[in-house]
DNA sequence: CGCGACACTTGCGTTTTGCAAGTGGAACCG
DNA sequence: CGGTTCCACTTGCAAAACGCAAGTGTCGCG
């Protein structure tokens, strides 16, 4: 059973927006995940090639979680076998913003970073928070 | 020996600042406890009242690593036995438009999330993010 | 001196992570 | 038509992180 999600939910902390946000987000691979989506990659083999080498257990996990958590969504682009391409949804596209904050922080706070032309194209266009669909 | 430091660094996964900015804030502890000092706790028993319930081992770490990364301060409030206050340094204020990003995103889209009285105020100083008019 | 508070530390079982290797089906090659 | 490759995962397993609970050391108080 391909594309399995989970029925359990693990259960929120608390009901702060910032601790709900981590219990969801809060591990060191989704959001890359995400940020990648934004790049416009939307294969398993796209994002498991990426510069931060994420194994591919943690990758096939992750995109079972975000999609049950609404973040992303999965269409098949081809039946046998059966093949996915990930997209974010527009509660994945919200999250723009989140990538910008901790882009902005690394690249005025934490030596050697840099963002690829890529990725500040992206961050150009981060302000705006509700671009055409 | 209290206030120890690692001399060990983990290494980076790459150098793209979002996940530069992962690599330091990417687990579901760090961040709330940033969240506590931006409302004004300072002292480790503060931390571990809080509504989530961090253990006190992991907080322990926590406040080592989060010193270690330069995100916030500790001073010794009295000598014997050795107590010390917490406080935000330069780089860990920045990390404000993180949080209002990521409660934005929280109370517009995860369901039954509310920020209190005292997270709105500190929500309405961050740079220029979130509100959605 | 006993007692509680504060700030941690330690033990230990459970969960998550991460590396590596394996699986299954289509496609390409000869 | 067998063999190899590619893609997208899945599985095994050891190491690390997590989290609960209990313990430690110091001080202040009665």
């Amino acid at each position: 059973m391909p594309r399995a999600s989970r029925p359990s939910k693990p259960a929120r902390r608390s009901s702060c927006p910032i601790s709900c946000a981590l219990d969801i987000l809060g591990d060191r691979w989704s959001l890359l995940i995400v940020r990648d989506l934004f790049r416009g990659l939307s294969r398993y083999g796209e994002f498991a090639a990426g510069p931060e080498g994420i194994p591919t257990n943690i990758l096939a996990d992750r995109l079972v979680r975000l999609e049950d958590a609404g973040i992303l969504t999965s269409t098949a682009y081809q039946q046998n076998p059966p093949r996915y391409a990930y997209a974010l949804s527009a509660k994945g596209r919200a999250l723009k913003p989140i990538l910008a904050a901790l882009a902005g922080w690394s690249l005025q706070h934490v030596p050697r970073t840099s963002a690829d032309p890529a990725l500040q194209a992206l961050l150009q266009t981060a302000g705006a928070a509700s671009p055409p669909a």
